[in-house]
DNA sequence: TGGTTCACG
DNA sequence: GACGTACGTGAACCAG
């Protein structure tokens, strides 16, 4: 006899199951997921019954791939009237498969099937084979299967469902249930049945007459009038519900029988994924050594063999790229039948191909789909010929192709993936009012699972996880002076750059989102990042305005300043040379003026950096003061005063900024054509410049900031007793700081103080800052050594980190996101040093950056909540938000605000420290400070 | 294209 | 005893 039992967990009837029955629970995140705790519990049960009698060896989750199937060919009414599934579910279908893979169990799904189909497949084969088989759910449809040595389990229940339930509960062996179904239809699935025939009077037909076949035969011998009619009108309906009903279970297997084989638990997968759903009960009990138990469960398998830990590779469909498959769409049955595809598919990777890189003055091009590797096409809509070889081919109306896209792009129930898919949405947005969701974007996944590997563009992760070069898009469109917008491409070239970007798109997504929970990078993913797109989406979009007149008389002004210091310069220096070249300043200076100065690097060329020419301004060389002012001027006026007025956009006669969300390697954003992350603010000149960010007529400028934010998170990760009572009080913490390591509070002191605390966040080192205080290195040292004696906590805290990243590869943040450093363990000391100090800063910055970017998330619902939906976000500048509203909303919306940032770190994390928010507000971004 | 400088946090 | 020396960005400019 086999000893082989295969468990077939029915995950999509289980799911709803667990949500209508467990309360509606929430994890440590806020999201719901009280249908992934049951369907977790249920799930560990099962498997710590692996070695029971009964228990199972052979393990798999059965899920619905798409809403149409073939049964929807069949009958186009069949599930039609079910209704979507509710809000707070939906968030939780990602998870309960993220649960899957934690587990180690494979998941299957199949395009064109229902889960009860797999099912049947799989039964029927493991039958064959001689296995017992139990099915985990009590859907009426399954138990059709049930016969000797096949059983459904009901886990709510906790009971087994046999011959006799089946006798109990409709009157017939399971071999006829298939009749009694067909007869009596299902409301809910859209099964017409017959109408008047209920449970009660088709079990006692079919024991009656033996069939479907036979009932129907049989009418004449039907003594009610009504039932008789009913069914000889509805003949037709019986049967195809009875086809409706039936089970196809000769479908080839997505995985063969022993793929299913159930081995032990692997603990680390299981406890990252407990740990970022913050199932506390359920984690404990793989914690601590002693054998973990489930109440009402048996041992686990948590003790391994040697070796099991091994993870095995994920599934991946390995298909050749041909890009000579890839389909032309041009007609409009032909974009039909795509998007029908994606509907059936559930999810589908989209690409947009437009004629700028900045997609607030792109127009849409065309785009690209992908449903399966390999399987891609893309969708010319706004191609031109070249106006001398080629004509404008034939493409689908813009406007019809976004009428079609829509409800795709947009279902509630179907995944679009995309890479960078923030730049897709602003266009989408722009060019048809379609606001792309839900989504999955495989750059943040990336970043999320690999910061600090790599960069995160399609190229590059193309050839790291395909080991595919992706075309080129300058093959496409040329470089440079030539270069062409691609609605210039021809179409044949176009479709193999295009749908190849979506091809890819969806294959990374296949090698990336797997990962997510087996590396506890799902919590940073969902909870920070990916929702953080549309609102930065917003953000581009809305921009911020400039008072163009204004730069265009700073421009004037910083001219003709810069003019006059330059002749100033030539005097000193004797003679005429570019100010703007360190190699000619360094010569004249260090050369021809004969100043004291040491050549520095490798290209030979003496330094004149800012720290060398206050060092000369400061012995009194009056060129050097001159240089300075002159390059303040002239970098405010290139940089700023000039650059700014070409990047008004003239349709909305904003600028808007491009938000990178995957460059920094600590989690921050970074800011873009133009950077609007660095407008001057430090100097007097460079303030003027702020001023000319200006509120639109009517309207204010808000700008709320964290105070300090680094230094109170550094307090509490280091666990610093002295700095967080300090924060908690509102004390000067630089004061503070200033009195613990130099015994007196003076603006000197303060300011030295100061210098060190930074030193603290960038991981210190004495030469470090002995040139920044301008004191010897021992007397640096000695302040160090004080600082950490009076702080104690922040060498435990550096020490700790250190150990970690040398452990792991990787710092993490009070959020869970990873930046790697893997110079940690490079035999250049340089290199290794620079890594450490890295590490010392990027739990700190990083940190930072998940909470500006969780209050920006709850910001716009907050505010909306509050009566204040439109007061509009603006600008980030990493612990800086800015906004533009009514000026009679400013009281109403700094409160909410303030409460929001202050409170951006919970539930998951709590601070030991209050975080403050200051606000101001005016006419210009100047003025708000 | 790489190096240098400097604007911001 | 020598080594190299503060974290994270983006843009403009010069020179090869």
């Amino acid at each position: 006899m086999s000893s082989k039992h295969l468990y077939l967990v029915d995950g999509s009837g289980y799911i709803f199951r667990a949500y209508h029955r467990l309360p509606p629970l929430t994890n440590r995140h806020g999201t719901p997921a009280g249908a992934v705790f049951g369907f977790t519990t249920m799930l560990w049960k099962l498997i710590n019954e692996l070695h029971q009698s009964d228990g199972p060896t052979h393990l798999a989750v059965i899920l619905d791939a798409s809403s149409k199937t073939f049964r929807n060919e069949m009958y186009d009414q069949y599930k039609a009237h079910r209704p979507p599934p509710p809000e707070d579910l939906v968030p939780q279908f990602p998870l309960i498969r993220d649960a899957v893979r934690a587990f180690s169990v494979p998941c299957i799904e199949e395009l064109g099937l229902e889960a009860d189909d797999i099912i049947a497949c799989y039964s029927e084969a493991a039958l064959a084979a001689g296995w017992q088989v139990t099915i985990v759910s009590s859907d009426k449809d399954l138990m059709q299967l049930i016969r000797p040595g096949l059983d459904l389990l009901d886990t709510m229940n906790n009971r087994r469902l046999g011959r006799e339930h089946v006798l109990e509960k409709f009157g017939v062996e399971p071999e006829a249930l298939g009749d009694v179904l067909a007869l009596m239809g299902d409301s809910v699935d859209n099964v017409p049945g017959v109408p008047g025939v209920g449970p009660k009077t088709a079990s006692e037909l079919i024991r009656t007459y033996g069939n479907l076949e036979t009932v129907l035969a049989s009418t004449d011998q039907i003594k009610k009038p009504k039932l008789k009619q009913s069914l000889i009108d509805h003949a037709d309906n019986a049967r195809l519900s009875r086809e409706l009903v039936r089970l196809k279970c000769d479908s080839p297997l997505p995985e063969p029988l022993d793929g299913l084989e159930l081995k032990g638990l692997p603990p680390e997968p299981l406890r990252a994924f407990l740990e970022d759903m913050g199932f506390k009960s359920l984690l404990s009990k793989i914690q601590g050594d002693g054998p973990a138990t489930l109440p009402g469960g048996g041992p686990t398998m948590l003790a391994l063999a040697p070796g099991a830990e091994e993870k095995p590779a994920p599934v991946v469909e390995q298909v050749p790229f041909n890009h000579k498959d890839y389909e032309t769409v041009v007609d409009e049955a032909a974009l039909d039948r795509w998007i029908a595809e994606g509907f059936a598919c559930g999810r589908i990777a989209v690409d947009t191909e437009t004629d700028s890189k900045d997609p607030v003055r792109a127009r849409l091009v065309g785009v690209s789909l992908a449903t399966a590797p390999g399987k891609a096409c893309y969708i010319p809509l706004a191609h031109v010929g070249d106006g001398l070889l080629s004509e404008t081919p034939t493409q689908i109306p813009m406007a019809v192709a976004i009428a079609k896209l829509k409800p795709l792009l947009e279902a509630p129930d179907i995944l679009k993936i995309g890479q960078n898919i923030k730049y897709d949405m602003v266009v989408f947005e722009r060019n048809g009012g379609i606001r792309v969701a839900p989504y999955d974007d495989t750059m943040l996944l990336s970043y999320d699972l690999d910061a600090g590997l790599g960069g995160h563009g399609m190229d590059e992760l193309a050839k790291r996880h395909l080991d595919h070069a992706c075309i080129e898009f300058k093959t496409v469109c040329g470089t440079g002076k030539s270069q062409i917008s691609f609605d210039k491409v021809t179409l044949d070239v176009a479709t193999e750059y295009a749908a190849e970007d979506a091809d890819v798109t969806l294959r990374l997504w296949q090698r990336l989102k797997g990962r997510l929970a087996s590396e506890a990078a799902t919590r940073v993913y969902e909870l920070v990042d990916r929702p953080l797109v549309p609102v930065l989406a917003d953000m581009e979009m809305a921009g911020i305005k400039v008072d163009r007149e204004e730069l265009a008389r700073l421009s004037a002004e910083f001219a003709g300043e810069a003019a006059r210091l330059e002749a100033l310069i030539h005097a000193e220096a004797g003679g005429p040379f570019t100010v703007g070249s360190p190699k000619q300043l360094g010569d004249i200076l260090f050369d021809k003026m004969g100043l004291k100065g040491g050549r520095k690097g490798k290209t030979g060329v003496y330094s004149t950096d800012v720290t060398e020419m206050e060092r000369l301004a400061g012995e009194g060389v009056a060129i050097a003061r001159l240089v300075l002012d002159w390059r303040q001027i002239t970098k405010l006026k290139s940089t700023y005063t000039d650059s700014l007025q070409g990047e008004i956009n003239p349709a909305t006669g904003r600028v808007h900024t491009c938000f990178s969300m995957a460059v920094a390697q600590t989690g921050r954003l970074s800011s873009t054509d133009p950077n609007l992350q660095n407008i001057p603010i430090r100097t007097e000149h460079g303030r003027r410049i702020r001023d000319a960010f200006v509120a639109e007529p009517g309207k204010v400028i808000l700008s709320a900031d964290y105070s300090q934010i680094e230094l109170r998170l550094a307090a509490h990760m280091a666990d610093v007793p002295a700095l967080k009572d300090a924060f908690a009080r509102g004390d000067d913490i630089h004061a503070l700081t200033a009195q613990e390591v130099f015994g007196e509070v003076t603006r000197d002191t303060r300011a030295r103080a100061k210098t060190i605390n930074f030193s603290i966040l960038y991981g210190i080192s004495a030469f470090g800052l002995s040139g920044r205080l301008e004191v010897s290195r021992a007397e640096a040292q000695d302040m160090i050594n004080r600082y950490f004696a009076r702080f104690p906590g922040i060498n435990h805290y550096i020490a700790a980190t250190l150990d970690q990243v040398r452990s792991t590869g990787f710092t993490t943040t009070l959020f869970g996101r990873k930046t790697h450093l893997p110079w940690i363990k490079s035999a250049k000391q340089g290199e290794r040093q620079s890594a450490e100090r890295q590490a010392i800063n990027a739990p700190i910055q990083g940190t930072s950056a998940d909470i500006i970017k969780r209050a920006m998330v709850r910001m716009n619902p907050a505010l909306a909540a509050a009566g204040l939906g439109d007061v509009r976000m603006l600008l980030q500048v990493h612990d800086e938000l800015v906004f533009e509203l009514d000026p009679g909303q400013v009281d109403a919306a700094s409160e909410v605000i303030r409460s929001v940032m202050a409170g951006a770190a919970e539930p998951i994390v709590e601070l030991s420290v209050p975080l403050g928010v200051e606000i101001g507000t005016g006419p210009s971004w100047g003025a708000a400070h």
